[in-house]
DNA sequence: CTAATTTGACCCCG
DNA sequence: CGGGGTCAAATTAG
């Protein structure tokens, strides 16, 4: 992450500044109850802003995760295929089940992000993300006054998704809950429902990110910040790969969508994973405040407020791509 | 009825 | 051994 050229970090560092000083505008404006008109373009604004930034933050998390995700579905995608199990004959044994369970969790958190967010009053609970989760688990963690609750992907058995996330309230702020994103989204859900009352943001808004933080288990500082994009990346895997590929509806996508995992693990499971990764993490896109105005991408601050949060439900991700994704994506790609 | 949550057991790893 | 992550049976919600 250290390597990030000058360019690009004098362009996130200037988008997120300007992203900062639009929100400031923006929070102005609300609290007189200006015209919607001028809150909704600004917010356009604002999350046009991060989201070149975080995009191009994001890019070089996936640049840097790709590879070793990759590995491991390989890995453990032979590991299934190839040898019959040592122990019985049913090949999907608890026992082998939880191996690979752990294998998974051992190499497939190659990137999380991490995310707090504060509740917005009178609601329980973290804003939604826009993903459909479920809770699998709930640890008390020691030294921490608040449990912490674990989720996956409602299409994780469906669709193969291992998307998976962690919520817990922060000590300090009660109010504010930690969210650790770990792995992507694989499953294609069926997003928002449409929102009565709301504004028409543009498909600029379609998809949003929150910092990205690539955390590589083994500590090789491998991540090389490429500055080219393969898109699709090589199929690793040659024969199902690319059909499933085909057989994907031909989605317009934005750019920053259509970078998933190209790599169909078909004997991992019984679920088709599909190529496509969607990617959009904040349904309550808001009041966005940097936490730390230098090198720190990880930590972002979002405070939905009960009359914004409702704004942005109604993105359509089968749009065309906009102005951002065709010149944003070719400058920095 | 199905789907989601709860919760104690289970497992790996440091 | 114990902490943290996950499973899965039981329970609850829709």
């Amino acid at each position: 992450m250290e390597k990030i050229g000058t360019l690009k970090r004098k362009t996130v560092i200037s988008e997120l500044t300007q992203g900062r000083e639009l929100a400031n505008q923006l929070k102005n404006q609300i609290y007189p109850a200006n015209s919607r008109e001028a809150c909704g373009s600004l917010v356009e604004k604002i999350l046009s802003s991060y989201e070149k930034a975080l995009s191009l933050l994001n890019c070089m998390a996936v640049l840097g995760e790709t590879s070793p995700v990759s590995a491991a579905i390989l890995e453990s995608r032979n590991s299934l295929v190839g040898t019959p199990t040592s122990e019985g004959s049913n090949p999907f044994s608890k026992e082998q089940n939880q191996r690979e369970v752990f294998k998974r969790r051992k190499i497939l958190p190659k990137w999380s992000e991490e995310v707090r967010v504060c509740s917005v009053i009178g609601q329980e609970g973290p804003p939604d993300d826009g993903y459909n989760w479920r809770k699998y688990g709930q640890k008390d963690i020691l030294g921490a006054s608040f449990p912490r609750a674990y989720y996956r992907c409602t299409h994780r058995h469906t669709q193969g998704c291992l998307a998976t996330k962690q919520v817990q309230k922060i000590d300090e702020d009660p109010s504010t809950f930690e969210v650790n994103y770990r792995g992507r989204h694989t499953c294609i859900q069926e997003r928002l429902k449409q929102n009565k009352e709301d504004y028409n943001i543009k498909e600029e808004d379609s998809n949003h990110r929150p910092g990205i933080k690539v955390e590589t288990p083994d500590s090789t500082p491998k991540e090389e910040i490429v500055p080219s994009f393969s898109f699709p990346s090589t199929p690793i895997i040659s024969d199902n790969v690319e059909t499933e590929f085909l057989l994907e509806p031909a989605k317009e996508s934005n750019f920053t969508e259509s970078y998933g995992y190209p790599f169909i693990s078909p004997a991992t499971s019984d679920c088709n994973y599909l190529s496509e990764s969607l990617c959009q993490m904040n349904d309550f896109c808001v009041d966005y405040n940097l936490q730390s105005s230098e090198s720190d991408f990880t930590n972002i601050v979002l405070t939905p407020t009960s009359a914004t949060n409702s704004l942005f439900r109604d993105w359509d991700f089968t749009t065309d791509p906009v102005e951002f994704d065709s010149s944003f994506a070719l400058e920095y790609f």
